[in-house]
DNA sequence: GTCTATATAGGGATAGAC
DNA sequence: GTCTATCCCTATATAGAC
């Protein structure tokens, strides 16, 4: 018995120090992106030194992709689930809306993250997620398809309106910091727009590919 | 006659080593974004060297400061154009889309630039564009109210459609990495995809809000 | 496992020759 | 104006005591 590394005998009796560094690493990553962030700030903000950093992830680069790597496949899977669930295209795309944005929310600094590092470092991050987006694509764009064929839709590119659907709902997310400047929201305003957004996004969406 | 800078004895006939300076760092900075961004890289793609780039612009900051905002007033007068438009609503936003997404695509960094560097560095780039920012705003939200209440569209929150309108323009664009990857393209299938969207998505509004 | 102290490199910025 | 050489700080990473 000599693996008792939850031991937890320091101040934060729930949180190894494990998690504080991941915790830490992922706010200020968020924050600052991969070039920008200082294991010297993750430190500081986890209550710790540089060492232990190294000790846990040996390299920068490690500890971003362990936070990275398990938060987009956390994300891809929940966004998987949404695409998996059993209804007709319309309620599906309704149901889609509400709660990818609620998933966004959840996980606000996703978007701009992966738009911003995509650009940046894009074989850094690619693997990460090429794996799991297929499957949703598929699944997606066979439902469009099924539903154009059947008339139960307007005629479209599925391929436009995935991104159409995706569009609604990412941007609002990851450029916040410009729609709150725009909009001159504060927090509260902001959030009440986004949670308004969850039911008008999908009426929007529906009222344009229904049949009349 | 002592000011004669744009002699042009070099091997680049046509270009200043300012303009020089100016084009690889814009590659640069789009690239890596600000804090990855090495002034090495920078005088490497320019065919100089370091010291050149302090001397012509003192630092790595005025250096960007140099570049982004002259970027982005140019794009955001130019956005004031298209919103100045005199026309009907409906057709303003068909204008609108097409010629946004045009010049979207000729300034395809701009996006995912903004987005990435104000969730990073707020308060540096925020200065650029504030004031061009409301003009714009103000007009588009001042259209589409009185179209709600002519009756010409359906009652629509006009901030939600604002939002919308440039979701579906800015998204493919700034998350062209991602598009790449999910729905496998080249640059051909990329940018035909984009030129398709300029009548499709115009489409995709109008059919929303217009009355039946 | 956790800390302090330090090695090493990288990168922004400057000095000074031409 | 342009270059080479160099300064010096910052940041990642490691060594070694406890």
């Amino acid at each position: 018995m000599d693996n008792i590394k939850d031991l937890n005998t320091d101040e934060n009796p729930d949180k190894s120090t494990e998690k504080l560094i991941l915790k830490a690493a992922k706010d200020v990553f968020h924050r600052k992106g991969l070039a920008g962030a200082r294991m010297q700030e993750i430190a500081d903000e986890a209550g710790l030194n540089k060492a232990m950093l190294h000790y846990y992830f040996r390299t920068k680069d490690k500890l971003f992709e362990a936070i990275f790597s398990e938060e987009c496949c956390g994300f891809f899977d929940k966004l998987a689930d949404l695409i998996n669930v059993d209804l007709p295209l319309l309620e599906k795309i309704e149901h889609f809306v509400e709660n990818y944005t609620e998933l966004l929310l959840k996980n606000s600094y996703i978007p701009a993250f992966i738009i911003s590092e995509m650009h940046h470092n894009p074989e850094k991050i690619k693997h990460m997620f090429i794996d799991r987006i297929f499957s949703v694509k598929y699944k997606f764009l066979g439902d469009i398809t099924t539903a154009v064929s059947l008339g139960l839709i307007k005629p479209v590119d599925p391929r436009q309106l995935i991104v159409n659907i995706i569009a609604l709902c990412i941007f609002p997310i990851a450029a916040r910091p410009m729609l709150t400047l725009m909009l001159e929201f504060n927090d509260k305003e902001y959030l009440d727009f986004i949670e308004t957004r969850k039911k008008e996004v999908a009426k929007f969406i529906i009222n344009s590919i229904k049949i009349n």
